[in-house]
Parts: C-alpha cells; sequence; structure tokens
DNA sequence: TAGATTGTTAATCGATTAACAATC
DNA sequence: TAGATTGTTAATCGATTAACAATC
C-alpha cells in the first residue's frame, strides 16, 4: 500500500536546525497563499517566492511528511497540516513572561503566537507602577507570585525579557519553578542545568549579518 | 615578520554565516569578563563559559583576526578590538525605523545596540496620536516625512516593526527613499530588488526550535 | 626545561545541490 | 500519450571536529 520506512518512525523523526528555521517561513507562505484562494502549489513556485531553490523546498517539507503529487504539486491545506504537526502548533502550549517592558509587552500582545501554540498566559514584573496593570486582556503580575502560578498551571516555558543584569536571577526562579524551557531575550548567556532547553533570541547577530552585509557591498 | 597570509587580505574577509552568529556572543561574553577585570583568557575557558568546543572558539576567533599567546591565552582587550573591527561595530550606522508600536518602541530605546554600532536616529508612525511623542529622547515622526530625512541624513538602514499587512508597502517606501538594508520584524516574505540586503528577524523560527526540543525530551 | 595553549592541516560530518527515475 | 513535477539516490560543498606541530 505505498508504505515508506518513515511510516513507523512517525512524530520522532529529527528535523535539522536549518530546516526547523524554514519550516516557519513556509507556513507562514502556504497560509497567505491559501487566504489567496490557491489550492495546489508546486515547489518551484514556493521557491521563487520565498527565495529558496525547489529541490530544498522539496526536501525541507518532506521531513514534515507533507506528500505531493507529479504535475499538481502539494495541497496547500494539507502541506499547512503537516507543518503544525510536525512543529506542534497545534496542541497549545502555555508560557509566562517575566519582564514587562516595551519588549516584554511587545510579545505579550502579540496574537500572532497563536498560530504557533503559543499562550502567554501572563507576565510578571516586580515594578510597582507595572503590578495590576494590564496589556490586551492579560495580567501584569508581581513576580512573586511567578513560583505558585508557575507550579499550579504546570508551566513549562518561560520568556526572559528584563534587562541583561536581572536575566540570570529570573533564569533561576523559572527553574526552581519548575519551568523546562526559557526563550531568552536578553544579550547574556544564562548557564543552566542539562535538562533546561535554553532559546536565545540573539538580535545582536542578525544585526551583524546586516552590517556585515552592508560592508561586503560597500567594498565592492 | 611572521607576516600570515591573511595580512594582505585585510576586511575582505568572509565571515561564514555561523561564525557571524556567534561574533557578537563572544563579543559580549569577553566584554563582560573584562569588566570583571581579566585580562587574558584562553580558548578552553571561552568555550566552557558559553558552551562551545574550544576548537570552534579558536578558528572563530582566528578570523578576526585576533592573535593569542600559547600558555596564556588571548588578550581580552585585543581580543574585543578584533571583533569590533570585522564586525564594523566602530564605525556607527544610522538607522530608521518604521513602527512605533511596543517593539519599535523596545528597539528604539534599547541603548544596547550602540554597542554594536547601530544609532536608531528616529522612529516613524502614521498613527496621528504617536507622532509628535518623544521616547527616551527620540522622536516618533511622521511617516510622510521619511523619504525626505532617510534622503538627507543618507541613511542606509531601515527597521521595520509594523503590523504584516503594512510591511510591504513600508519596505517599498524605504527602498523608494535610498535604504540598502532592512531589517524586517514582521513575519512576511519581503520582495526587495538584488543590491537590496533583508535581514528577517523570525522570531517563529527560534520558537519552533524551543518547542521542537520540548517535544523531544518528552517523548524520552 | 616541561607543559599548556595556540595555530594549522587533515578527517569527519551534515546540509545543500545535482541527477534521474517514478508517477500522475 | 507526453510532459511536468515529485521523490530518492548520489555528488558536492562547507562547517565542525580531530590531530598534531609550533611556541611561549
Amino acid at each position: 500500500m505505498g508504505n515508506s520506512p518513515k511510516d513507523n518512525a512517525q512524530n520522532i523523526v529529527k528535523i535539522s536546525r536549518p530546516t526547523l528555521r524554514r519550516l516557519p517561513l513556509y507556513y507562514q507562505y502556504l497560509k497567505r497563499e491559501q487566504a489567496l484562494g490557491r489550492e495546489f502549489i508546486s515547489c518551484t513556485s514556493i521557491a521563487e517566492g520565498m527565495g529558496l531553490t525547489s529541490i530544498q523546498v522539496r526536501k525541507d517539507l518532506q521531513v514534515t511528511g507533507a506528500v505531493g503529487k507529479p504535475k499538481v504539486g502539494y495541497h496547500i491545506g494539507a502541506a499547512i497540516t503537516s507543518i503544525e504537526e510536525s512543529l506542534g502548533y497545534n496542541n497549545t502550549k502555555d508560557a509566562l513572561l517575566v519582564g514587562a517592558g516595551h519588549l516584554g509587552l511587545a510579545l505579550l500582545g502579540y496574537e500572532g503566537f497563536a498560530d504557533y501554540g503559543l499562550n502567554i498566559v501572563a507576565a510578571f514584573d516586580k515594578d510597582p507602577a507595572k503590578i495590576g496593570t494590564q496589556y490586551r486582556g492579560k495580567n501584569v503580575l508581581d513576580i512573586a507570585k511567578f513560583p505558585d502560578l508557575a507550579k499550579r498551571l504546570n508551566v513549562q516555558i518561560g520568556i526572559i525579557t528584563v534587562p541583561s543584569a536581572q536575566a540570570m536571577d529570573v533564569c533561576n526562579l523559572m527553574i526552581e519553578s519548575g519551568i523546562r524551557a526559557i526563550w531568552n531575550f536578553a544579550p547574556v548567556h544564562l548557564v543552566v542545568p542539562e535538562d533546561v532547553i535554553i532559546q536565545n533570541e540573539n538580535m545582536a547577530a542578525s544585526l551583524s549579518i546586516l552590517s556585515q552585509e552592508l560592508l561586503k557591498v560597500k567594498q565592492k
């Protein structure tokens, strides 16, 4: 019945880092094409629209389990579902955010995260002026309440948007409160136990790539 | 006089993408060690502190032109300077930002960018309620004034922090105004001419990596 | 001097690209 | 059917890791 050796591997498929970075982009792109009323799309077309090669698109979609038809291409809806499943977008995960500054509020209020299965439950801060306020229907709570709430809701994801100097303290607090994965926006290296996952959002890195490219162009 | 074949290559050294992403992290780390009063550091020590291998650290520092002494390690100050030079942190670049929402203001007010040679001159928005306001001494101006100011100051870098739906329009406006490099925070694929550099800050990608790791751990 | 640590060349690993067969 | 497009296997490219010689 046309079974591939992948069928029994199911969810356990390891997705490479570069592919993992591109999948959300496909997702965004396909969603947009779908909104335009399109039903099928070839990987050549995706590649052109996204500035990649068609082979890469095929390889990437393959790891999600998406299947296309020769001469027709991929069913957009099915491809979207495949990506959603392999990235876990469909089972929503709760998160708590610490640091209700502008960046924190930007993340707290960003509705787009729902698409990626992320629900930021509330924000925390130590500033009395911020505690008790709301932003887009979400509360800014006293940081002292963090451990209690995290444990009660069994939240696994923490988001750090405090200044660098406080990031390590917040990180420790999170770990003590049972947080297993930390999305860190402070430009510091956080030291964590083996079993805690850290994902650094490193804006300085992107910036470096940008200025490097700009430098290269100027030298020509 | 111990000249290496790299000496005449000077600034033209191509730095690989992965290295380019790590260099700012070394920079941050070394700055912190320097602040602690340390003068020399071995790559083993850097590697341990940052969760990398010592060989990788040596290779990375090498492309910046940093030179170490056997048994002593790298002079921290000199290594910092090397990174600064190869990433262009020392010649400050002006940038204009469009979209004075929370994310935009977070970037506008972030003092850390100065370290990376980026100076956000002003923000722009179309919302009359925001136009004319200030944040940390920087003005929020009418988007209508963008082309004029960009041309007059000969600004090369534009930062997009508007909602996805408006990003492409803003992008076009920037290009018409002479912007050559765009740092895009909207989760859309922007189509630009060959000679315009786009750097997408793709939060969804980082988020995907985080949830994927979390998924993997759970399955064990 | 002896030993630690850098610098450099070689080997491995993984991701991208190319080629081509399978198929609707 | 013929041709476009997928799926898959092989070849290339580049980055990481390993090994070792150079040197303070």
